[in-house]
RNA sequence: CGGGGAGUGGCGCAGUCCGGUAGCGCAUUCGCUUUGGGAGCGAAGGGUCGCAGGUUCAAAUCCUGUCUCCCCGACCA
């Protein structure tokens, strides 16, 4: 059998591309760092962003759009804002071309006053426009959401995981106390946390970023931490509690019931199409990609097996049958009815496209009332009776979802490693990589320091208990241990 | 920005050293045979060799310049 995808043991990179290219999720475009996100790539997005949109909806959100250019001049309000974004901007600096001898050039005469930012994030011009949609008190607070694309110039991009655009939800509310603020950040990570685990089959890790980790602007970062196969973080979403830096910026304030004019408190949480990213080095394996069944554009597959016309017609008969019951039952499925490829062929592409479950049928099924049945991300396959196949399917589809995660979970649990000294880190890191937990004693320094020795980084102070202890660079004293990873 | 690699039919590549009719595999189209794990045979279509100069009777090939992409590092969701 033609392997036209890496194995992941040989070259984990490469497999990551290959996975990527042969599910046909996306490709390289002509526009160094951005990519094209093919229907299958966007089909899966779509199913995220419907997850997502809808737990926004139940906790009281409400969609918005902002404009993709940014006045310059807005950037320069929030001063840790500017640093940490101000080496990634697209600016438009023209607003038209001439045509010379054949070919285009920037026409010098049309220069703009002022140049335009293309988002990097929306923080800028969603507070700008909060100071006029903010009063009272009872305009608060103010929960918005916005699906939307932004840039950021990148030196080195990776389909899904960084480009130089991406497409995005950013969610941007304003509150009147701080305590309120808190919670809604505390909120929405666990709306992504939930999201993570429940619909992407991918456990994380919550908890705050440390001090030179946190987003530029923030006065806290939360974040959910997610490991790949390959023993590497991945930050999945995040969620910041802004404090009121941005009402300071922009100048937002409100009258509250007590008359007192006070600022306004923000938070901004958001998650990426790097999900995609992560779902893939998530399930993945070296036949293709493995998507969860609740994502998964397609569910089921079914396969059709036939020697002439006359058997094809009685198996596209019985198939149709299996898809129409399918249908009903509300399972998204699909005849694959191609009569150009081979079931061999069939068999391959789907699973490297990562359809959760696949039913073969020949005309022995036919004769016998069977279906073949296939897990994509077990590979096992059974014979089933055709009756009740509606029934059956829905239950896999649950225990698959379960399995992955709890796969993936055993995985994490496996690759997770607990240190007290330097040394058994820097060894751990070696060795094994994955998540490692070792005491720090909360110092940036200290952080750097095994930043520049060991490439791991603080991913996070997770949440929940806590073991007092000594930092294992220093022996200062320590608090809890915080979680280290090599990060993409 | 440092290091490495590559630009030749839609995709993947050979040809370049040593200049002489632009080739192979996959894909595509047509026909026949096939179809329970990536089918076989036959035929056909498709390329100003990244771009711009230069050398030469003759350039994918030699020279000069230039652009782009990919991979690895520093930076980042």
């Amino acid at each position: 059998m033609a392997q036209k995808i890496t194995k992941r043991e040989q070259d984990y990179s490469q497999w990551y591309l290959d996975v990527v290219k042969e599910a046909q999720l996306a490709e390289h475009s002509p526009v160094r760092g951005c990519m094209v996100i093919k229907p299958t790539g966007m089909a899966l997005w779509e199913n995220m962003q419907q997850g997502l949109d809808t737990m926004f909806k139940e906790t009281g959100h409400q969609n918005a759009y902002f404009p993709l250019f940014i006045p310059k001049s807005f950037l320069s309000k929030e001063a840790q804002h500017v640093e940490g974004f101000a080496k990634e901007c697209a600016v438009v600096t023209h607003s038209r071309l001439k045509a010379v001898d054949g070919g285009v050039e920037v026409d010098p005469d049309s220069k703009l006053e002022e140049e335009l930012i293309v988002r990097p994030t929306s923080e800028t011009i969603i507070w700008d426009t909060y100071r006029n949609w903010i009063q009272s008190y009872r305009d608060l607070p103010i929960l918005i959401n916005q699906w939307a694309n932004v840039v950021r110039w990148e030196m080195r991009t990776r389909l899904f995981l960084r480009t130089m655009e991406f497409l995005w939800q950013e969610g941007h509310t304003a509150h009147a106390t701080k305590e309120e603020a808190v919670a809604e950040t505390e909120q929405m990570l666990e709306v992504y946390r939930t999201f993570a685990e429940e619909y992407m089959a991918m456990p994380v890790i919550t908890g705050a970023k440390t001090e030179s980790e946190r987003f530029a602007g923030a006065e806290e970062t939360y974040c959910i931490e997610a490991l790949m196969q390959d023993g590497k973080a991945l930050q999945a979403g995040t969620s910041h509690f802004l404090g009121q830096n941005f009402a300071k910026a922009f100048d937002v304030k409100f009258q509250d019931s007590d008359g007192e004019h006070k600022l306004v408190w923000a938070t901004s949480w958001g998650v990426s199409t790097r999900l995609i990213g992560g779902l893939i080095m998530t399930h993945s394996d070296d036949q293709g990609l493995v998507i969860p069944p609740k994502l998964a554009p397609v569910q089921v597959v079914i396969v059709p097996i036939y020697r002439d016309d006359e058997q094809r017609a009685t198996v596209l008969e019985y198939g149709q049958s299996i898809f129409d019951e399918l249908k009903e039952a509300g399972v998204r499925v699909k005849l694959d009815d191609r009569d150009n490829y081979k079931p061999g062929f069939k068999f391959a592409e789907h699973e490297a496209r990562g359809i959760p479950l696949r039913i073969a049928i020949g005309p022995r099924d036919v004769e016998k009332g069977n279906v073949e049945l296939a897990r994509r991300d077990t590979l096992n396959k059974t014979f089933e009776s055709r009756d009740g196949i509606a029934d059956l399917v829905q239950e896999l589809l649950v225990t698959i979802q379960n399995d992955l995660f709890e796969k993936a979970k055993n995985l994490r649990e496996e690759m997770t490693s607990h240190v007290d000294t330097y040394e058994d880190f820097k060894k751990v890191l070696e060795e094994k990589g994955g998540f490692i937990y070792a005491h720090w004693d909360g110092t940036p320094e200290t952080e750097e320091l095994i930043k520049q020795e060991t490439k791991a980084t603080i991913r996070c102070i997770p949440f929940g208990d806590s073991e007092e202890g000594k930092c294992m660079v220093t022996g200062k004293p320590s608090k809890k241990k915080v979680l280290f990873a090599k990060a993409y």
